[in-house]
RNA sequence: GCCGGGAUGGCGGAAUUGGUAGACGCAGUGGACUCAAAAUCCACCGGUGGCGACACCGUGCGAGUUCGAGUCUCGCUCCCGGCACCA
């Protein structure tokens, strides 16, 4: 055995016994419970950052632990290749955006090699591959047959000077990225997906996930937002024009007070009023300004316009004004809403904004109620009150009677109501998954039929930020009829790419079928077992995931319901900001690495400088790594210096998988120190020649006390790695048993024996995280196999057996002494020991005893 | 704005079911080894008071429940993630 740990030598020497083996490649074996580890797989964007290193360390160690347990482990990895970067990159460079994909994939794969993951890469899968999206394409037919795909208008973030569409994150402060014009709102064509026909289903389905973090789950159940309440209609006639106008609320109990509607400016009433109205159409088009965004929405200053156009409430009879708010969001419920200023805060203000009547109809408790300032019991639920035959009603018996009424009248009847919206697919984009239609003049819009998919994209193309090349592709455009033989136009819209992630996990399972999108190798496979990601992906991905795999269940090509059993979603990884504002222009940041921070004699910090002019810099805090604050490390500088092992180690260590984690060097460079260490205990243990049998019977105390830590470290890292998914804990244990073994000085036989078991033990219990390290202490400890291909040892429950224990004795709550007792001592014994000690007698004194608790095995607390 | 989460020494974190706050690691300080440095090893390492034994205080802020609260309840503050076209 060398007696220098060497990564650069031995972690591609590990890798290659992996590779000449085939220890990842897995087939369907029925014999063996089936473990399916998937980690969310990476936009290529250029290089691994270190948010993939911590997803696909969990994934692999993960992985590891189950195949030592006996698991038959599927742990495939590919590429979410289509995205709005390479368009960016392709405009930057020039350079077309599939090169500049497939040149990150070859890099990245290099890299995800070097780090050791487990990977079954026969499987490989990359969504940009015409193999691929064709079965996007393929269930997009078949949506469309079932009806759960269909045409309608949505809204986009419009360009005016580049005539393109943005994306939110092209927007910024309301303008466009590049061109830096206002950005305006704008109505077109796309295809939807009816995911709100699955709303039911996948709200109810969550309480079946026990493998999701509870956080998430309630997240999805938010998001997918089901309310109960009544969708009533006020009557108008306009211009000998009759109609009804439609709004859906959860508080029908306050439908007295009401004083106003208000609806989107996409409203028909708004363009109506429009019509008719400068100062209304003026505000319709002031609506217009500005990004989609939810966010953006939501903080708007709440304005309004009345439009002069009245309606009838349902109930009293009376004229209600509409007016036009900019707060009222279309694509919501039914595009407007009943202005109750009394009881809702919103309401409240605009009314005190715009003079509207303000009407108490809900009183709680005889709480004084007063229109000048809003308190936040006005919202509660109550007793109607100035509601005429409603008064003295609580709030369900109100909102039943109401709801009666209203149905009775014709203009009105209780309603679910979903918050969760159809998921608009079509993207005004070139490299992404095109949509599969035709559109002839005279046939309207034809699907492809399924022999002429897939509807490959042409792969030449260099975006210059005007719209989609496709759009200006006469090859691409051309096309016959499939319905009439006549020349037509080919859809140019691509696919969400949300689409290509909502089921990449079933491909993994039917890898390389050209006939079918999934076969029998995914109906073993499926459900993932273990899914992990980052927590941003709490929402969409995940829904759509499952929205995605219910509809592939409704077509027949699959039994599962649910993709993921387990779902664990990883924290983010942080580094600090470090950053300079010059006098005039922008702010400059530098990467951590380029800055020398300063300490006081204690080791706390003081500043910082930049290294190259000495001068100091400002601490902008701690961020996610990204680009923008020039906060990245690179991971691949720290596999090249200390070893894909020590770099693994770090990102398990650092912080429990689901917390954030802050970067640190100095952390990476503790992690090396500790593969040094263990490293030089196996050498000195080996370099002293074989060791004897074990004969546990002939131990000594401090043998038996060594043996003992090393099975209760055992049992705590078992449960750690697969019960608590808390490797950070494991690993300290690991380090707190291997200082023991670094103060254990016997080498006696028997001595030498239990440190041979205790190293054997340890070098298993790491082998998931430092995989090279552990293949080649694995070999110098005397073993001819692999550890990778080595059982999980059970502790022995010999060796935990212990006589005496130590328990913690309190007086009214305060730690104040130690006593030891035998195990399983009985309280009566715990308290006279306890009672004995010097330093608690000192503060019972003669105090009488109140209460006595003792907690077996733990403490005791003497009330005095 | 809405939904979800978080806050513990100089720093990352530990405390698993309400039961010893600060495991493990980093940084720092002192020492050993060395011509010297690196590497390695040993000791100390929340605050205040005390020569010391020890005592008191201490888990973002303010209340509460309990024999006992970092952990539970209520009310705040700040930070992070998501908000439907970033992935």
């Amino acid at each position: 055995m060398q007696e220098r740990y060497d990564p650069a030598q031995i972690e591609p020497a590990a890798q290659r016994v992996w590779e000449e083996q085939g220890s990842f490649a897995v087939t369907e074996d029925p014999t063996r419970p089936k473990y399916y580890c998937l980690c969310m797989f990476p936009y290529p964007s250029g290089r691994l950052h270190m948010g993939h290193v911590r997803n696909y360390t969990i994934g692999d160690v993960l992985s590891r632990f189950m195949r030592m347990q006996g698991h038959n482990v599927l742990q495939p990895m590919g590429w979410d290749a289509f995205g709005l970067p390479a368009e960016n990159a392709a405009m930057a460079n020039g350079v077309p955006p599939a090169k500049w994909t497939w040149d990150n994939i070859a890099y990245m794969k290099r890299q995800l090699k070097s780090l050791g993951f487990g990977i079954d890469w026969a499987r490989e899968v990359a969504t940009c591959r015409p193999d691929y999206y064709r079965w996007n394409q393929w269930l997009f037919l078949r949506m469309l047959e079932r009806g759960i795909a269909y045409k309608k208008t949505g809204t986009v973030n419009w360009d005016p000077v580049d005539q393109t569409v943005l994306a939110n994150e092209q927007v910024i402060d309301g303008r466009g990225w590049r061109t830096g014009a206002l950005v305006e709102r704008r109505e077109i064509p796309m295809y939807y997906l009816r995911i709100t026909d699955y709303a039911e289903e996948l709200l109810a389905a969550l309480d079946g996930l026990p493998g999701w973090p509870e956080r998430v789950r309630l997240m999805q159940a938010n998001w997918i937002g089901r309310s109960e309440g009544v969708n009533l209609a006020f009557p108008y006639d306009i211009d000998g024009t009759s109609g009804e106008l439609r709004v859906f609320t959860t508080r029908a109990d306050t439908i007295m007070g009401v004083t106003f509607v208000a609806v989107a400016a996409e409203h028909p009433l708004a363009t109506l009023a429009a019509r008719r109205s400068e100062r209304v159409r003026a505000f319709v088009d002031e609506c217009r300004r500005g990004s989609v965004m939810e966010a953006d929405l939501a903080t708007l200053d709440k304005q309004g316009v009345p439009t002069g156009l009245f309606v009838t409430h349902p109930l009293t009879g009376a004229k209600v004004e509409v007016w036009v708010g900019n707060y009222v969001l279309m694509g919501y419920g039914e595009g407007a809403v009943m202005g109750v200023p009394g009881h809702d805060e919103r309401d409240f203000a605009f009314a005190k904004k715009y003079g509207l009547p303000i009407v108490q109809v809900i009183d709680v408790e005889g709480q004084a109620y007063s229109t000048d300032a809003w308190e936040p019991w006005y919202a509660d639920e109550g007793t109607c009150v100035h509601s005429g035959p409603y008064d003295g009603l609580g709030y369900q018996a109100a909102v039943d009677a109401i709801a009666a009424d209203l149905e009775a009248k014709g203009l009105g009847r209780k309603q679910v109501n979903w918050r969760l919206r159809d998921w608009g697919i079509s993207r005004q984009r070139y490299w992404g998954c095109p949509i599969p239609i035709i559109h002839c003049e005279s046939c309207g819009d034809v699907p492809v039929p399924d022999d002429q998919l897939p509807v490959v994209l042409p792969e030449d193309l260099v975006p210059d930020g005007s719209g989609n090349p496709l759009a200006k592709n006469a090859a691409f455009l051309a096309c016959d009829c499939p319905n009439c033989g006549r020349p037509a136009r080919r859809e140019t819209d691509t696919m969400d790419t949300f689409v290509d992630s909502s089921w990449y996990f079933f491909r993994y399972a039917s890898a390389g079928n050209d006939g079918a999108m999934v076969d029998a190798r995914a109906d073993y496979w499926m459900p993932v077992d273990q899914y992990i990601g980052g927590i941003e992906h709490a929402i969409l991905h995940l829904l759509y995931s499952r929205f995605w795999t219910r509809v592939m269940r409704d077509c027949g090509l699959t039994q599962v319901s649910e993709p993921f059993t387990r779902l664990l979603t990883q924290g983010m990884v942080l580094n600090e900001i470090y950053s300079r504002k010059p006098a005039s222009g922008r702010v400059v940041y530098y990467n951590p690495a380029e800055v020398e921070v300063q300490l006081d004699e204690k080791g706390a910090r003081t500043g910082a400088i930049l290294k190259a002019d000495g001068q100091p810099v400002e601490c902008g805090g701690i961020g996610t790594m990204s680009k923008s604050k020039n906060n990245g490390v690179d991971p691949q500088a720290l596999v090249d210096r200390y070893g894909a092992d020590t770099a693994r180690l770090f990102m398990m260590f650092a912080a429990p998988p689901e917390q954030t984690l802050e970067w640190s060097d100095e952390g990476v460079e503790g992690g090396f120190r500790f593969m040094k260490r263990l490293w030089r205990a196996v050498h000195l243990h080996v370099s002293a020649g074989p060791a004897p049998a074990l004969d546990v019977a002939a131990l000594g105390p401090a043998q038996r006390d060594l043996r003992r830590l090393a099975h209760q470290t055992l049992a705590k890292v078992t449960d750690d790695y697969g019960r608590r998914r808390t490797f950070n804990t494991a690993i300290a244990a690991v380090m707190e048993l291997l200082n023991a073994v670094g103060r254990f000085d016997d080498s006696s036989p028997q001595g030498r024996a239990v440190l041979q078991e205790t190293l054997e033990l340890t070098v298993l219990m790491l082998s998931p995280v430092v995989p090279h390290a552990t293949h080649a202490l694995w070999q110098a400890l005397g073993h001819a196999g692999a550890v990778v291909d080595e059982r999980w040892p059970e502790p022995d429950a010999a060796a935990l057996v212990q006589d005496t224990v130590e328990i913690v004795v309190q007086v009214n709550g305060k730690l104040r002494g130690r006593v030891a007792v035998p195990a399983g001592a009985d309280e009566a014994t715990a308290r006279a020991a306890a009672l004995a000690d010097p330093g608690v007698a000192k503060f019972v004194g003669d105090s009488a005893i109140r209460k006595f608790i003792y907690v077996p095995g733990k403490l005791v607390n003497v009330v005095v």
